[in-house]
DNA sequence: CACGGGCTCACCCAAAAGCATGAATTTGTC
DNA sequence: GACAAATTCATGCTTTTGGGTGAGCCCGTG
């Protein structure tokens, strides 16, 4: 987030806080008592909240789609997959079980279970689903 | 959403609106001034609205991220998927794990996994992997 | 030769995913 | 309002995945 979009916030924000508890004091806090007043202004800044919560969040998702496509161009092949590694990753991509997997490599399941725990640590990750995704943003995969 | 989250935000609400307000009299209020109480409440209620904030649009959030795949495909080979099957579908896609989504979509693990399994009868699929790949093929997933 | 890296395999345990089934609620349509 | 589809949730069960550890083999490098 940029920075003046903070100061923007936080300028607005201080206004909110500081003109009611200049008007306020003079009108409401008077006329309808103290409960009305803090009422009042919880509500208000529920709503501010909310909306604080969405700016926020906007900005965050725009931050990781701008992301996704840098990380790609920049690194070819730097998690240094191994050969039966990437192997291994391309039977995940194509949806096959670690059973299948194994038969089609010609090892016993627990070889590609091994090879697919190196791999999720490479790609640091903890799911296969991931380890596609992560893959195909790192133009591993196509 | 259903009716029992509702009623809980609601209640917590309640409570951290009353609780406050019975308890900052006797110490807080009298010992920092009223403005340091408006103050304290005014934060706090920021907080909660960002929180609420982001349980609101959490969902929002999902559908219109994930929107745009559906209508770039515009349906061509039909197999039929209803919104919130596409919903868990780009989770999947996204390399979530079952209650990961159930959390982002304020469903349980169950529902989640009803879904999941309507998409694989729907794909005519037996794992998430393949479910990915076979969506992309179809150009349900970019 | 010793060392490290890659490949292979095994075992155990825990978590996640998947399958089948039933059911209540909501929503949209006729 | 009736009906179908969609959504939600649950329970019990099996299979698959993932994590951790250990170990034997081969091969290239220092």
């Amino acid at each position: 987030m940029k920075f003046g979009t903070i100061l923007l916030y936080g300028i607005v924000l201080g206004l909110i806080l500081v003109l009611p508890a200049y008007f306020q004091y003079q009108f409401m806090f008077m006329t309808y008592g103290v409960e009305w007043h803090i009422g009042f202004i919880a509500l208000l800044f529920l709503v501010i909240g909310v909306w604080v919560g969405n700016q926020l969040w906007a900005n965050r998702k725009l931050e990781s789609a701008q992301n996704t496509p840098i990380v790609r161009s920049g690194n070819p092949g730097a998690p240094g997959l191994s050969q039966r590694e990437f192997e291994v990753l391309c039977g995940i991509a194509e949806g096959l079980s670690n059973q299948e997997i194994a038969s089609k490599m010609h090892v016993s399941l627990n070889t590609v279970k091994t090879h697919v725990a190196n791999l999720y640590d490479k790609l640091d990750v903890k799911r296969r689903t991931q380890a596609v995704q992560v893959a195909k943003t790192l133009g591993l995969l196509s």
